[in-house]
DNA sequence: AGCACGCCGACT
DNA sequence: GTCGGCGTGCTC
């Protein structure tokens, strides 16, 4: 008996191994096995299938070591298959969509196997279980403030004098709601008042049983709710196009109940940064444990307990999940969600499989018979184009929850206030009054500057020398707070310069402006305001995210400052005005998609503004406030802004009319990888003429010590990707011809972003 | 991805 | 004369 396993490396074929006797009972198709390979490593592979015939080999045929996760299989059949699309259809190996599905829990070079985890929780000891002797334990304690407030801490948590409410409070959450050292809890301890215990918990925090029911849906959702489910008798994929806190969540709540009535499952994917708040916890409180979360943020064994829970027969029937949550063991999948279709993060970049979770997904659903709907405010041009031309449904939720009016859209034009001398800062005098009047009323603000750092880009202010990393073709960004200059590319940081190399100079200055300049402006022009900053940098630990958001709800920040993150799935009461400061520089880059995300950023971000009946106000920071762009946004006109770029789309060949294949290569050598890019696009043209571009060198022409190539494909939307799939592979193999072809790195990206 | 093999420069 | 740099190729 034989298996064909696959391992995760970035190899195409699998590796035939031999099943020993006392294993082939057990081995099944998605079985988890450790093998040899090469002279001394191991690795955990995938039984891909079983087979009877023997390799014709010269030599030895290795055997597997043994089967984990006891001969359970961790993939089922369906996955496989899924794994065969995303490797065919991104240009990637089976390896490669291995390793990015399987959480590394599972594979042991990293990890030792499963542990359950314990906590320690706190407890009465027996001589004060009962509520009446509790003015004892307050006796004793009257003479420390501390002992006596963890005390009382301890009998609100616990809900003790509340007659069959009581739960367990662990000595972390004590220790966490108190701000109160252990020291004293140990002398509570100590006094013979508390004891502590050890349980056994998972590593997820799941409700028992939900503790809210959904909202009745207003008519206008009942509505939409309605339209999407007559669209899914004809269709495979519906989009939902409902303009910010439309309650498209409500929709969507109705959506999973009804799909688990059916006995199916459900996949809710969300963009990585919206899943730690309000709408996870919204749905766990309805779902209680039928619904499971799965993100970056969760360790290795979380992971693998979601993995594991959704395997049982009983298991999760909801996940709601960041993009890699596709690659979940679903049984039978009657609904995805993809919500904010139109977000980056659902495409990966790096490393390899470089998939787009709202593409995969629909196909995913597609093979499970179920359906996807794909949920935003601000359609991608792509979905968008295929509602219009009747391959997926449309649904438009147009007015927003209790009728609340959209945003007013104040353009300020920054050129004009610069001209006249007008403009002190990078915040015009309008924006400063708006925020000042704010404060007053109590209300809050939020400032939108899509760069964080101070300043981009330090400058030698006599010759203009800017410091560069010494790996990536990038200037440095300058962080004041950390008193350095890092690069964003690959995340080296450099010590600030003391001297110009150029002109011995010591005078440095800085070129525009990013979120923490920002927030330094605003603490000197209101001295005394409570800002925060939410960017990459301040949410780096795995709940500062949710830290920032929770002291802006509670309203002790009154102005946020923040990158793309602030525009997000959040919902905040009391922000009434919102600045955008650059909207030229989101409108600049050289990409086509630049005006489409433009647009669908300021959308997003005005959308924060004005809650509960009260209109909000944006000013728009911009040196073109007639463009057509900024005058949609003003307008809340997303068609004008789709038209338009439509037109743009086909005139110059891009999505939807086009499917875009990128070629890289990178060397380290510069004149190699020129030569090599210059040859691999002749070699492309032969077969595709026209449909070649390039080879160019990308804005950033060396990362990480890489010289990179480019070459872009522009394939009709109609043609085979097979037939591309093939083209591709025969030319790569004439390259190999090539010696430097050897030392160079060739990957493709499909669908690029 | 590891790991070995192999071919060139700088050392005891 | 050997040690060790990393470029190249292979792993069932």
């Amino acid at each position: 008996m034989y298996v064909e396993i696959i391992l995760p490396l970035p190899l195409q074929n699998t590796y035939t191994y031999a099943v020993p006797e006392q294993l082939q009972q057990q081995i099944k198709t998605g079985c988890l096995v450790l093998v040899p390979f090469g002279k001394s490593t191991r690795y955990t592979g995938v039984v891909y299938y079983i087979h009877q015939t023997t390799p014709q080999r010269d030599f030895e045929i290795k055997k597997i070591l043994s089967i984990e996760e006891d001969a359970k299989p961790v993939f089922r059949r369906q996955q496989l298959r899924f794994w065969e699309w995303v490797s065919q259809y991104y240009l990637c190996k089976m390896g490669e969509v291995y390793k990015a599905a399987l959480p590394s829990g599972f594979k042991i070079e990293h990890a030792q196997s499963y542990k359950p985890k314990t906590e320690s929780f706190v407890r009465f000891q027996s001589s004060y279980s009962e509520p009446e002797k509790l003015h004892q334990a307050f006796d004793l304690t009257k003479r420390s403030k501390k002992q006596e407030d963890l005390l009382l801490l301890f009998t609100d948590l616990s809900k003790i004098f509340q007659k069959d409410q009581n739960r367990e409070v662990s000595k972390k959450e004590l220790l966490e709601r108190s701000q109160i050292n252990v020291s004293i809890l140990n002398a509570l301890v100590e006094k013979g008042i508390f004891e502590f215990y050890e349980k056994n918990i998972s590593r997820l925090d799941s409700y028992e049983k939900p503790t809210i029911s959904p909202h009745a849906l207003t008519d206008k959702q009942e509505e939409a709710y309605r339209n999407i489910l007559s669209s899914f008798r004809e269709k495979d994929v519906c989009l939902l196009h409902g303009v910010t806190s439309s309650g498209k969540t409500e929709i969507y709540i109705r959506l999973i109940s009804e799909t688990l009535k059916l006995g199916r499952q459900v996949l809710l994917l969300m963009p990585e940064i919206a899943l730690t708040t309000q709408i996870t916890s919204r749905l766990e409180r309805i779902f209680g444990k039928k619904l499971g979360i799965y993100h970056s943020k969760f360790s290795d064994h979380e992971r693998v307990e979601i993995w594991n829970n959704l395997l049982k027969n009983d298991g999760y029937q909801i996940i709601i999940g960041a993009r890699s949550s596709i690659f979940l063991p679903f049984k039978d999948l009657g609904l995805v969600i993809v919500d904010e279709e139109h977000e980056s993060g659902y495409k990966q970049q790096d490393p390899a499989p470089r998939y787009h979770a709202r593409s995969a997904a629909i196909m995913l659903a597609t093979m499970h018979g179920g359906k996807a709907l794909l949920g935003s405010a601000t359609p991608s041009i792509e979905s968008y184009f295929n509602a219009q031309t009747g391959k997926y449904g449309y649904v438009q939720l147009s007015s927003r929850f209790e009728e609340v009016a959209l945003p007013e859209i104040v353009p300020v034009n920054v050129k004009e206030l610069k001209r006249k001398k007008r403009m002190k800062s990078f915040l015009s005098p309008t924006l400063i009054e708006k925020i000042d009047d704010a404060i007053n009323k109590g209300e809050q603000v939020i400032l939108f500057q899509n760069r964080r750092g101070f300043a981009p880009i330090y400058t030698c202010e006599v010759c203009d020398w800017t410091p560069k990393c010494k790996d990536c073709d990038v200037s440095l960004t300058y962080h004041k707070s950390k008193h350095s200059l890092t690069c964003h590319y690959c995340g080296s940081t450099y010590r600030l310069p003391h001297q110009c190399p150029e002109c011995a100079s010591s005078q440095f200055g800085d070129k525009g402006f990013g979120t923490e300049k920002v927030e330094e402006e605003i603490q000197h022009l209101f001295p005394g305001v409570e800002t925060e900053r939410m960017d990459l940098d301040s949410t780096r630990g795995k709940t500062a995210f949710e830290q920032i958001i929770s002291r802006f709800e509670k309203g002790k920040t009154q102005v946020l400052i923040g990158t793309q993150m602030v525009s997000k799935g959040l919902d905040f009461e009391r922000v009434s005005v919102v600045g955008i400061l650059s909207a030229d520089s989101m409108m600049n880059y050289p990409d086509f998609r630049a005006y489409e995300r433009a647009y669908q950023l300021m959308a997003q971000v005005s959308g924060r503004a004005g809650r509960r009946k009260k209109q909000g106000t944006v000013i728009l920071q911009t040196s073109h406030p007639d463009s057509p762009l900024i005058q949609s946004v003003i307008n809340h006109d997303y068609t004008s802004m789709f038209q338009s770029q439509l037109e743009e789309r086909h005139l110059f060949r891009y999505p939807p009319f086009f499917r875009i294949i990128e070629v890289n290569l990178k060397h380290k050598q510069e004149k190699t990888v020129k030569d090599l890019a210059s040859h691999y696009a002749e070699l492309l043209r032969k077969h595709l003429g026209e449909r070649v571009l390039g080879p160019d060198k990308p804005i950033i022409g060396r990362v990480q010590n890489l010289y990179i190539q480019k070459i872009i494909l522009k394939i009709e939307i109609s043609a085979a990707i097979k037939v591309i799939h093939q083209i591709l592979t025969d030319v790569y193999h004439e390259m190999e011809d090539i010696p430097s072809f050897k030392s160079a790195v060739v990957y493709y990206n499909v669908d690029p972003l």
